[in-house]
RNA sequence: GCGCGUGUAGCUCAGCUGGAUAGAGCGUCGGCUUGCGGAGCCGAAGGUCGUAGGUUCAAAUCCUGCCACGCGUACCA
């Protein structure tokens, strides 16, 4: 609130003293500099005559009777630095929690995760399931209306194996092994693949009753087995799209569109994204197949059909997906302008373990289920007697994933992950619970006291507790959630840091003070639920 | 080759719509029990921000070249 009032404070001033229109930057400034600050003299300092130091000294006094602003000072080349008073401090820190919606009345699209039927559900899938989970909270505390989407592949060759393997082992044989079974034959013997290759287009055509069946038994039990794994992430998806169900739409738009957006070459019908920088890609196979691209054409229009109110579609994969993306938008912006452009690709990085880089080629991945059993006996050694480990296990993995910035491949260590000293869910889950525990204990009356002075530590505590909000908004803005688990470790830290030094319970503060862990404690549980991180009273 | 991305402390990473002495965690070293949960706090050591230039009053941040790594690059997804 605030912030863009001051913002527009800055602005007006600099247009009154020296007729400019200016867009300022207000800043959280390091803490000895004040509550925030502007670089707005030094912007000016461009096209003026007067030196930046000088401009700042002008505005700093227009801005100086502001409510709220205790002192306005000049520092540095010309930087103007606001200090607030107790009082609007306090009702930053006090003040429920009560974010901007943006968003609303809107309704938005994301779709993540995606793991494949027929297959295992890696780490990289569970990367991609953590942080769109996050993503869709950030979409839904801005307001809108959010629908979690994910798209499967249960057609292609990786089903073939499976079935193929399937076949070969009978009844009973689990979908792993009869996958890797496939996968190998696949590869060494000419007879299997030459099967395999066959089942693949009976699993196109779908005239095989046996196939048929092996097919739609094989996708519900890898569906029961995903859903198994996502209940205990407590991550819930709302529509699932089938890859056989985007290939007639994605052909008949494909086909349609031949000579106009797309074009034949050797045979192949393809969308030449040369002419804009961009891959050119086969989009209609030689042997007249659809392929991904196609079949994503499909899948936009499907999602369309679904949702034809929604304002944004957002699609959260791998990186190494983006150049493809770019060049199926291209294409779809070419048929449907406005589709594509209300799609977004978010992409992540590449999930690398300490213990040696996985490929997703070779079939050598490590699966999602063997990530989450390993922080789970990590933290049950660590704390036999907690009876939380679930929780606490979650947080870890979680806050392990989010806590990085989107984009750059991470290494989980798992050694580290579980590590539960310093910047990780486990220690943000503590710090949650001992706020609990304090506010349990006190049994005097939280202050409502509207004359408010605080103490050095105090005011730290609130100034950082008062941040929140904007973190909030602008990690919604960037969709980038480690905003949020940045913050949320440095509030903790600054929490620590108070508390280390300031009585609680007993204390002639501890109206004031029990406020103050009130607030901290709200805005720690309301930050962990953005990253679907529970927030416990006791561990 | 071309395109996209990454390169910040021993390790893992923040900071990147340019701004005030480059910040954390882990690891290392040194402190803190009469007090509400020590999964904590305080401090120290540790950095040519890949490299060479450029733009700017100001560059880790923008631009260009180069180096290293990752991904993509016509019928996989």
């Amino acid at each position: 609130m605030l912030l863009k009032e001051l913002k527009k404070a800055v602005k007006e001033a600099g247009q009154k003293i020296f007729d400019t229109d200016t867009e300022p930057v207000i800043s959280r400034p390091d803490e000895k500099f004040g509550d925030y600050a502007t670089n707005a003299a030094l912007q000016l300092a461009k096209n003026a005559a007067a030196s930046p130091s000088q401009i700042a000294q002008q505005l700093a006094a227009e801005l100086k009777s502001l409510p709220g602003i205790k002192d306005v000072s000049v520092a540095g080349p010309g930087f103007i630095n606001f200090r607030l008073t107790d009082e609007a401090l306090a009702e930053g820190a006090f003040s429920e929690i009560n974010l901007e919606k943006p968003l609303s009345g809107q309704e938005i699209l994301v779709e993540f995760g995606d793991p494949n039927p027929f297959k295992q559900m890696h780490i990289g899938h569970l990367y991609s399931y953590i942080v769109g989970a996050a993503i869709s909270r950030l979409f839904e505390v801005s307001g809108a209306t959010v629908r979690r989407l994910s798209y499967h592949g249960d057609v292609g060759l990786h089903v073939a194996r499976a079935i193929y393997g399937q076949l070969e082992l009978g009844e009973g044989a689990t979908l792993g092994l009869a996958y890797a079974l496939g996968a190998e034959k696949y590869a060494s013997i000419p007879a299997a693949k030459e099967r395999i290759d066959a089942i693949n287009l009976a699993v196109y055509d779908g005239n095989d009753p046996e196939i048929n069946e092996l097919h739609r038994v094989g996708v519900k039990e890898s569906f029961d087995y995903f859903d198994k794994i996502l209940d205990l992430l407590s991550i819930s998806t709302d529509k699932r799209y089938l890859e056989s169900e985007t290939i007639e739409p994605g052909l008949k738009t494909v086909k349609a569109n031949i000579g106009k957006v797309f074009q034949e070459s050797q045979g192949a019908v393809i969308y030449d994204g040369k002419k804009i920088g961009l891959h050119t890609r086969v989009f209609i196979t030689s042997k007249g197949l659809p392929t991904y691209e196609t079949k994503d054409l499909g899948l936009v229009q499907l999602k369309h059909q679904d949702f034809p109110q929604s304002s944004r579609s957002i699609v959260i994969t791998a990186t190494e997906q983006t150049e493809y993306f770019k060049v199926m938008l291209a294409a779809l912006g070419e048929i449907d302008h406005a589709l594509a452009k209300k799609t977004t690709h978010l992409a992540h990085g590449f999930v690398n373990l300490s213990s040696g880089k996985m490929s997703s080629r070779t079939g050598d991945v490590y699966s999602a289920e063997d990530l989450i059993n390993e922080v789970h006996q990590a933290v049950q050694q660590q704390f036999p007697e907690s009876g939380q480990d679930n929780d606490t296990a979650l947080a870890a993995l979680k806050y392990d994933f989010l806590k990085a910035r989107l984009g750059g491949d991470i290494t989980f260590d798992v050694k580290e992950s579980v590590s539960l000293e310093g910047n990780s869910g486990p220690y943000l889950q503590y710090a949650h619970a001992r706020a609990a525990s304090i506010l349990s204990k006190a049994a005097g009356t939280m202050s409502t006291d509207a004359q408010i002075e605080f103490d050095e530590n105090e005011r730290s505590l609130a100034r950082k507790i008062s941040e929140y909000q904007e973190v909030v908004e602008k990690a919604a803005a960037e969709l980038i959630p480690h905003h949020i688990a940045t913050y949320l470790y440095e509030l903790a830290q600054t929490f620590n840091s108070f508390y280390e030094k300031s009585r609680i319970i007993g204390d002639e503060r501890e109206a004031l003070r029990l406020k103050l862990v009130k607030s901290y404690k709200d805005v720690l549980s309301n930050g962990l639920s953005l990253l679907n991180i529970t927030a416990p009273e006791k561990m």
